[in-house]
DNA sequence: TTGACAAACTAATCACATTAGTTTATGATA
DNA sequence: TATCATAAACTAATGTGATTAGTTTGTCAA
């Protein structure tokens, strides 16, 4: 009995975002997707275009949500307050939803215009505090730079395992915040 | 006319670490390597056992390499300068293998003692520069952290692309690490 | 009521990983 | 020198996942 009316673009990429968080971006295959959704696979092909499309609409999905978390924490912030904020708002994102968040750097094509235009929204909420500091020439978009580097690879190498020293990570985190946010005093 | 013994886990490895930097980490296949080696995919089960085993392999081989190339950096240097050094080194690994450098990050199993000693040994390294800079408490070991975040954090978005703006990006590097060495700095 | 369409399905194909079992070159030993 | 165990290659077969082609069946609108 097929046809039932209840998948579409957004309920897949939401299950794959589910199989993503719960059991890491590589356990997301079309079969895994569709099991999980009670479908055979070559269903799915009538909502994404294959298993790299997929992987596509979970990196905007996953943009998206990240930039409104983001935008969320900035707003009626400024100075210091805003910057931490938007740092941790960051770091909390990728930990609750550490499948989605390396969809967004895993994106097979960097150039859907959703997908940049989130991306960008998170830059530009970040370099709209930033510019607020008065920094001259080119050093805000090199702050804004290296403090996305920095969360991006503080949450990277967390969600990896990647320390492994018992010493509360989130003073390290705090650390790393505080020292760049000195950065933007001159 | 099989059975010629030129083949061994290194040289497989090694072939692989090549697929890795040229085409990315994501083409690394036994198929791939296989034919790179001008042999039967089965043959590779000779010398590892198996995809999984090889990445390892691969991980092993990328943080030996990165450890041997930061410690050729520190060597001689101390201060500010040697943490630039180390930084400097780390970046140009990436870019000089940025397959094999993604291999590397790869949560560790517990048994794989070589991937633990070289990760470690690259953390050693920065530790023991920073120690010298009198910081108290744990905080050298936010500090390594942090150092070691912004560098990945930067190195990774660079590998993927995700840097839009065509402002150099060398500056942009040097403006993280300079930032976080002031930060090192009571 | 019916017909077009969307969305499900089955079946077939291809690539890759893995395992089992076979063949052969090589190096040590009788 | 002959032979023999072993390591390293091979072929064959199986399983999983992705993809495409072609078929069936609800649903909605005319």
């Amino acid at each position: 009995m097929p046809a039932k009316r209840n998948l579409d673009r957004a309920t897949v990429t939401l299950a794959a975002g589910i199989i993503a968080d719960e059991f890491g971006i590589e356990s997301v295959t079309l079969a895994a997707v569709a099991e999980r959704l009670g479908v055979r696979i070559p269903s799915l092909y009538n909502h994404v275009a294959g298993l790299s499309d997929l992987r596509q609409a979970m990196a905007v999905l996953a943009a998206e949500l990240l930039a409104e978390h983001v935008r969320r924490a900035a707003v009626g912030r400024s100075g210091d307050a805003a910057v931490i904020a938007i740092m941790d708002a960051y770091r909390a994102f990728a930990h609750a939803h550490p499948g989605l968040y390396r969809a967004v750097l895993r994106a097979p094509d960097a150039e859907e215009t959703r997908l940049i235009a989130a991306s960008q929204d998170v830059l530009d909420i970040l370099l709209r505090v930033i510019e607020s500091f008065g920094l001259r020439d080119g050093e805000a978009i090199h702050a804004v730079r290296g403090l996305r580097s920095a969360v991006h690879g503080f949450v990277d190498l967390e969600v990896v395992g990647g320390f492994g020293m018992p010493l509360d990570r989130d003073e390290s985190f705090g650390w790393l915040t505080r020292t760049l946010i000195q950065g933007l005093h001159p």
